[in-house]
Formats: structure tokens, C-alpha cells, sequence
DNA sequence: ATTAAATATGAGTGAATGCTCATATAATAA
DNA sequence: TTATTATATGAGCATTCACTCATATTTAAT
């Protein structure tokens, strides 16, 4: 519990939630999405992962990060709180329009 | 929303949460019950308050401190997690047997 | 094989945070 | 008034943590 919540007390790892909740996402798009260097969206998504709130898998060269199942199914009062409050965050808007960007370009040639 | 999770994100304050939401307490008893030096106990009630998850009122010396109703109707699935999940808190029975001695010694003779 | 792209991670830095000791403030009691 | 009790807070210290730069690792492409 203490470390999930660890987990969630940062801005850039609930903006990074605020976009893996829409659909999985890989390094890059977290990188370009929310403006992020390539080691902090790693280490980020690592912290995400490492308290159970995320999953990953490997395609090619890609990591994909997406919503862990287990973390929903056993969290889910927290999990449907967050799908309810993560929208007010004050840059939600704006990674929005840079998410729907991401995915026109997209990035991982999926 | 962030104010929030940072505030919970901490063993000594979720320790506080976990028998404030029993029932209200004052910081005497909060210092007896957990363990925790008078300043320490004073600062971690004044994080929780600022964040907006406690209330508190002054009655004679004693602050008391309880869990904001506005908190609870704005947060609704947050509070439902924490009722849930906080008694899984490694410390929590120790903490609830101390706080029941608490209670008997009537600490703060109300 | 060489190069390039995506991701992870070691090392270092500065800021935030939790803790303690000492002191200030506020209310009560003698 | 003076002393006592409960609480809050300033200052200082040690630890944690978010961030960056550089580099390692992995996979794919040429």
C-alpha cells in the first residue's frame, strides 16, 4: 500500500498514469507525450512498475507499459479513483493533444 | 489530487489516518499511540490538514483532529481504499492495541 | 559485421522531506 | 502572577528522490 501510494506522490508519474490508463504506451511515446528525457520516462515508468501499478512486455526493440491487471483487480476503489480524478490534473489537456499527435505519428511503426 | 497522494505516501501518517479514522484524536494521543515525538506528530497532523484530508478544532489546550467530511464526499473511492486497505499496514494491530490502552488512560480527560 | 534505434542503468547533483532539539505560543491551574 | 500542559514552529541534519549526462545493452536494419 505505502509503496503504491510512493508510487502515485509524483506529478510526472501521474501524468504518465493520466496516458497509459487511455492505452498501453511505449518509452518513446511517454518521452514524446509528456515531454520527458529518455532516462527519466524509464526510470518513471520502472518506479510504476517496480509498486505493482504497471506491466510491461517486450516487441522488437519496444517496451510496452500498460495498466496492470492484478494492480486494478486488487486496487480497484483506488483505480477507479484515479480514472475519475487523473483528468484534473492542470496538464491533462495538454498531454491529451500531445498523446492524439503521438499516435498520428506513429512513433513505434507499430 | 497530488497534494493528496504526497500526503499519504508516508508510513508515519498513514499510521495516524489508520486510528483518526476510528475517531477523532488529539496530538497527545497520537504521540502515545504511535510513538512518535510531540513536533513530529504535530507536523505529520499539519500535512495531512493542509492536504485537506483532516479537520481540526481546539477545545481548552487539545487540538483535535479528525478526517474531513469534505474530504470524504470529494474523495469518495480514495476514502473507500483507505478504510479498506489501511488495516493491512504492518503496524496497524500493535497500533490498535495501543490505542485502546490510550483510550482507557483517558489521556486527555474529556 | 556495422550502424542505428529503443531502453535501461551507473554516477553525480540539487532539492525536498522527515526527524530532532530547542523554543515560542496558547490555554489552564494554582 | 507564576507554573504547567498541550501544541506549533524555527533551525539544523541526514536521507531520499527526481533529474541529467554518459554509457551499456538489446534488437533490428543495411
Amino acid at each position: 500500500m505505502i509503496d503504491i501510494l510512493k508510487a502515485l506522490a509524483d506529478e510526472s508519474r501521474l501524468r504518465i498514469l493520466s496516458q497509459i490508463l487511455k492505452s498501453e504506451m511505449c518509452v518513446c511515446e511517454i518521452e514524446q507525450c509528456l515531454g520527458l528525457t529518455q532516462s527519466n520516462a524509464s526510470r518513471h515508468l520502472n518506479v510504476l512498475k517496480k509498486a505493482g501499478i504497471l506491466d510491461s512486455y517486450k516487441n522488437a526493440q519496444w517496451t510496452y507499459y500498460k495498466i496492470s491487471e492484478d494492480f486494478i483487480n486488487e486496487n480497484k476503489e483506488l483505480y477507479d479513483y484515479l480514472k475519475i480524478k487523473i483528468s484534473t490534473l492542470p496538464c491533462y489537456a495538454d498531454d491529451c493533444t500531445k498523446y492524439e499527435n503521438c499516435k498520428l505519428q506513429d512513433l513505434c511503426n507499430k
